[in-house]
DNA sequence: ACACCTTCGTTCGAATTTGAACAACAGGAG
DNA sequence: CTCCTGTTGTTCAAATTCGAACGAAGGTGT
């Protein structure tokens, strides 16, 4: 009979891919973070957020929505388009159809930071994890990740 | 002709695996960090150092080395092992063989909390990112990140 | 023994992140 | 219209993170 109390442990390719999972992430985010913050003076999270303001329709964003796209906690993102706001890359603009929403907009600025920070960015991207990877390897990845993503949107939101 | 100074964009597919793969990270990390901080005040990072300090030889580990493993600044460990030696999980234990060494060590408190932390922990990375995936998406997943990884690794040291 | 460079872990200040609490508003049921 | 419930963005204190600077010690070559 099979252990219903018991937990089912990783077994050795379990935790090979968790681990490596992991620790990929980690290295990563290490790394990009501190080429952006040598390169253009941003956070990786700053980045980001220009990156999605300059793909929404009008170059803003509510706020609320910003954040899930980020996948941050509302008063963080609060904090860092503050600072955005401050060095100019950045403006809030009040929402016509609801007093209490924000939308956050790319300025000329924002735009220009973007346009001088990326090639850099997606130039690392590319050397330390999709040059890495053959297609197929990618293509996994993609589908793979992109369901586990989709399943943890799911289960958020109810 | 290729062109040789404009960036190299990423085309869709890779796109998708670069946008799944961060989105993913996210989502993961902050629904572990809620279960393991609900159902045992514990942080991911707090966790983790008891996994590994647990799997070393003598449960104890060099201070550097440890950060190194769990990718992190070594005053980010310093402070997360004095947490942990004020809540009796870990101790610090002075290193025979070179006076500036320090050993963080795992208490018997600490392998017991690990005990009862790691069955809730390892059932919701089974369920959110394990169990999603097929055996190949495991494998593949395993191979390349694990590949990325050694890459990282590599020119961090040199 | 000496100088020289590296490594070890900590300390320090600044920056960032988080969740809870909050006030203001939106939207619908009655 | 009037309650009632959910949403929106911000504020706040507390916790965490990082990098730079540091003192102390190891290791090497001469």
């Amino acid at each position: 009979m099979p252990p219903l109390n018991e937990p089912r442990w990783l077994d050795p390719d379990e935790m090979a891919a968790w681990r490596g999972f992991v620790t990929a992430s980690n290295l990563l985010n290490r790394r990009l973070e501190r080429q952006l913050k040598e390169d253009s003076g941003l956070s990786h999270q700053q980045y980001e957020i220009l990156v999605h303001l300059s793909a929404a329709p009008g170059d803003s964003l509510r706020m609320t929505e910003l954040a899930d796209k980020l996948v941050t906690s509302k008063s963080g993102l609060t904090y860092q388009v503050t600072q955005l706001e401050r060095t100019g890359l950045v403006a809030r603009r009040s929402c016509p159809s609801d007093v209490r929403g924000v939308f956050a907009e790319l300025t000329d600025q924002g735009r220009e930071m973007l346009r001088q920070a990326a090639p850099g960015h997606v130039a690392l991207v590319r050397e330390l994890l999709i040059d890495v990877l053959s297609r197929e390897q990618l293509a996994v990845l993609a589908e793979g990740l992109g369901e586990v993503s989709a399943r943890l949107r799911l289960d958020e939101t109810p």
